[in-house]
DNA sequence: ATCTTACCGAGACTTTTAGTCTCGTCAAGT
DNA sequence: ACTTGACGAGACTAAAAGTCTCGGTAAGAT
């Protein structure tokens, strides 16, 4: 535990200006006790003690606890899962998926975004960070996947968006319920299933209302 | 609003055995204020006034909130997407996964299962009986590949796993993130891009260790 | 140099809600 | 008739989010 910072370091005013080295405290020390001890660990007085920091510090520049949660995952999660370009698709999009998995492997790291995803579901907050994370994360993902396509690796009729929820949509589906592991095998299936998928006719014979008419969209994206 | 039971109906004690009655009262009371209110407007309180129960009648069958919430979900999650068999495994599955979006058209039910999955998160019988309502989702889907295994219409070196996995992921991964819409047009796509995935021969070109060795796992896969 | 402003740490305070404890009531089983 | 155990009601405790106030302190303006 402690990885960053340690429960209190005595620390200096600023006067009249934000004091950074306590913003940074804050979320280290938010960061560190979502990953050593889950959600019910985060408390705003767990926090405030463990920055050296008063409770109104908090509030003072975040509006709840869960936006301070919020930014302390946000900013830990840019490290991960790069997009490499090493001339070949199928290795780079391996690789990214690879990459991505691996970034779960700590269970405090799993935590932590499974919290992400709940705490989303009842703070705006948090579901704003969450959408722009992961919109980001399949931004990533598809300008791989475009790139596969102009390689020829993928055929410019596939469904690129579908394949992106294909792969965090296992991804996520995984993690949340946990019933199937997350480790490079499951990431090389899962490559492997899309390069192989995109190959096949994406307008392959379908379901009954398969190329269900306009009335289809009951109202673009849902609520949340 | 108060679909099914009103805000206090009168009702008669049973004497020494346990009232069924107030045990559906209870539940249903909790499942309307879990659509009509979302998670935030379900407390103990107000379960307990809206089944004109007391509050020690929930905690003596149930030992937290979130055990009472995901009874109630339950029993209502039962009645969604049968497995058919029409004798077109493309029909079947096309028909399988509409009803299964479909059945998430009332945004009152996608909030509850968002909340379902939430509160799974930090609450120990909430993620059993999550865990046992997708893996039996799963089995129903299972068995309907299984079938199209046995017709021809997948070929038996499919991955179905995978292939089950990547359904329901796609599903709870728009339902969490809320970026795409979860309509007919999406389940078509969906079972499109299943059928042509398990024909493309799933041993296809892989990533760079996608048949990983045993040196492949970086640190060792995490657990979960 | 002094004054003003705004941040800082600390802690008391309010409010909400989960979960416990107790009590009088009432009907089923003996 | 008597015992048992569920029932509705409500007081109670504990934890935690978020607010309010205070003395202290340093940056920036006069």
């Amino acid at each position: 535990m402690d990885s960053t910072g340690g429960p209190q370091p005595p620390r200096q005013h600023t006067g009249r200006r934000r004091n950074a080295a306590a913003r940074d405290a804050i979320l280290d020390a938010t960061f560190d006790l979502l990953r050593a001890q889950g959600a019910s660990g985060v408390t705003i007085d767990a926090i405030a003690q463990k920055a050296g920091v008063g409770r109104q510090t908090i509030y003072r520049w975040w509006p709840t606890k869960g936006a301070v949660a919020a930014e302390a995952m946000a900013r830990r999660a840019r490290t991960v899962a790069p997009v490499r370009d090493t001339g070949s698709f199928p290795d780079d999009l391996g690789r990214f998926l690879i990459d991505s998995f691996a970034g779960l492997e700590d269970p405090g790291m799993q935590g932590a975004l499974r919290q992400l995803v709940s705490a989303a579901q009842h703070d705006e907050h948090v579901a704003d960070v969450l959408a722009a994370f992961t919109a980001q994360r399949r931004a990533a993902l598809r300008s791989l996947l475009e790139r596969g396509q102009a390689s020829g690796d993928i055929p410019g009729a596939a469904h690129l968006d579908l394949l992106v929820d294909i792969a965090y949509g296992v991804l996520w589906y995984r993690l949340l319920i946990g019933h199937a592991p997350l480790d490079a095998r499951a990431a090389g299936d899962l490559a492997a299933h899309l390069i192989a998928a995109a190959h096949a006719d994406p307008e392959a014979k379908a379901g009954p209302e398969a190329k269900a008419g306009p009335e289809a969209h009951t109202g673009e994206t849902g609520p949340a």
